[in-house]
DNA sequence: AATTTCTTTGGGAGCGCTCTCAAAAGTTAT
DNA sequence: ATAACTTTTGAGAGCGCTCCCAAAGAAATT
């Protein structure tokens, strides 16, 4: 529409560019009567201050980085990353942010995205997606001077800054509910155990195991990395050892595994009793209900977004931490009787469990 | 690490600001050895030029924004979107190019991010998800300057440049099939009738209807939106008319009007036979696998953002279109026996052949 | 009426790059 | 050796904004 400018702007309202910018940036020194006309001036004209100048020389670009490294990106097979991403979305707008999403395929992506991540003048803050511990890209952007949040607890943690869930309580809290339920032979499925996550998960099972008295049998602890398929292959080797009872890492390991366990006869809770972890809005409308441990994922993203712009603005030092909360929901899966939140709306529904990956929701799009 | 700029690197190496400039740009006319030595200094000192300035001279961001308007923004519970980001992403590093994320929830957010999206020195083009006929935001982004292409064919396309799949006669083909099997009362679950992708399959069912001399049967299409609860809905309301096949319009929404099915005590497909759109990977994991139109998701975001950069480069005149084609996956839920067509490769691929393909998320063939 | 204080405005100096143009240096041809 | 190119380098003028500082004007104080 046009390719006005700042200056351009000043001469038609007959005031100096300063003047201009102040009511662009709403400053309050400015006389009421000068604003109003200013104001008009923009108005009609559509005018929009250009972003690369406004950075430059404000030295504040307004946007944050959304990092999925490569060892993390089995990303769009798993609900997770969809929901997080939408949090960190959200939140960008409520502070006026733009966000940019890396997702790094590959070890080509990641070396022609990391000089973008590095580049000044590009980034104010970066949101880093917990990976492995060798991870290159993330040496780099520790190392690196942007305000950087990791998300999730990295491997090593002395000065980042992350945000997490606490996820060794979290797994306990279900590991000891199956427990008091008086599960006998309980099994794991863990994710992939080369993240934080899953090594904290199987913490939690341990310190449960451990304050009831109970020894871990190794056969009972089957390796899966969080996509539904290693879920159900996990189940098919646990199912001979007998379990009683799972915690799957997942939900939608828990899916898979339930799976496996249909498949072979089986009836759950009442021969396997189940306990997942995330409380994806599938887990409430499964035909069997997900015993879950609910994780508020999309909350996450947005807390994550809040703190990132507080260490933008006042500085990461000292390093900041997150511990976010977590919340045991017993539905139908773990046996004992059903003491669902009052909030789960949907659970009217039944599904066949082949709907596993699919969420409902209204969807309007293609 | 360093707060180097471009000058410096050029006192370091005893040259001028140019010849650094040429060097870090890849211009052809700097001498070897200056060359070698300037890069050097840049690999030893860390530097990384200024990307705001770098914009602001060049009046080149490379940065595109993919926008989801508010009308299509039950985003993330649908798995088109993932898929569809993905895409993006992945042909966004290949061109060096930074991508923005615009989710538009309601209408605060859609106040707050125009003026973004229409700032000049902040998007070199954007990519717009096709939503309703009355967005607004549609509108502004269309009257503005930046070079868009729509997502989705649009409702008034006069002028605008879109790129879409074939959804006629991909649903036409879908139809059409079922016809050939000698189905007698074939229903349809649409999407959200407000948008043309839903508007389109219908037509595409309704040539096949009419190319086989057969009448409509109005009471046999309901309305959904995409979503596997709508599906699940609209089916409970077809069974009444006793349809002996069904077209959905998506994957997502066939999920569920089989549970409806399945739950009424039918039989897949021996009482009624069903055909989906999308092929999401879950299709072919379901316990009965689905017949589905394979539509190239993650591949056509890459081609989108490959024709929106040949349209910044180039110009967008005349209107940019591009149709990409899709595929009729037969696997088990239309019943009969697999009627390939001959030109179908594809159509050889049985089970874990076609799983193969379709786990790359790419299938990528035109 | 003169002085002080506060508010509103304008001017100028960057922010760190790109890009054109001309000068310098190096090649080849005459 | 000189002329005529070609390649390599440097200088300067922006790109469009912010932000500090000082000037001007208005209001309040003496």
């Amino acid at each position: 529409m046009n390719d006005l400018k700042l200056e351009d702007i000043a001469k038609l309202a007959g005031v100096s560019r300063s003047t201009v910018s102040r009511v662009v940036n709403a400053s309050p020194n400015v006389g009421a009567a000068t604003r109003k006309r200013v104001e008009k001036i923009i108005q009609n004209t559509g005018y929009h201050p250009n972003a690369a100048a406004r950075s430059l020389a404000s030295q504040r670009t307004n946007m944050i980085g959304l990092v999925i490294p490569r060892t993390t990106s089995a990303f769009f097979t798993d609900p997770y990353f969809p929901h997080l991403t939408q949090g960190v979305a959200f939140a960008c707008n409520n502070h006026h942010m733009t966000l940019s999403l890396f997702l790094v395929g590959n070890q080509e992506d990641e070396n022609e995205i990391t000089p973008r991540l590095l580049r000044r003048g590009m980034l104010d803050g970066i949101l880093l997606q917990s990976g492995n511990s060798d991870d290159m890209l993330f040496r780099r952007l520790i190392s690196s001077q942007v305000p950087l949040l990791v998300l999730g607890r990295p491997f090593e943690e002395k000065s980042v800054n992350y945000i997490d869930v606490d996820n060794i309580s979290a797994a306990k809290s279900a590991v000891s509910h199956l427990l008091k339920l008086g599960y006998q032979r309980i099994g794991m499925i863990t994710g992939a155990i080369r993240s934080t996550t899953s090594v904290d998960r199987q913490t939690g099972f341990e310190q449960a195991m451990a304050e009831a008295g109970r020894e871990i049998d190794p056969s009972l602890i089957v390796e899966g990395d969080f996509s539904e398929n290693s879920g159900y292959v996990a189940m098919k080797k646990l199912l001979a050892f007998t379990p009683d009872a799972i915690f799957a890492q997942s939900d939608v390991m828990a899916i898979g595994a339930m799976r496996a366990v249909q498949e072979a006869g089986f009836e759950i809770p009442k021969d396997i009793a189940f306990v997942g972890f995330d409380d994806l809005p599938i887990a409430s409308t499964l035909p069997i209900k997900l015993t879950t441990v609910h994780q508020p994922i999309t909350h996450f993203g947005i807390k994550a977004v809040d703190l990132l712009i507080d260490m933008i603005e006042k500085g990461t030092k000292p390093a900041k931490r997150m511990i976010l909360d977590t919340e045991l929901i017993i539905r139908d899966t773990c046996g004992g009787k059903s003491v669902s939140r009052p909030t789960d709306q949907g659970a009217e529904m039944e599904g066949s469990a082949l709907n596993a990956l699919i969420q409902t929701g209204g969807a309007i799009h293609h």
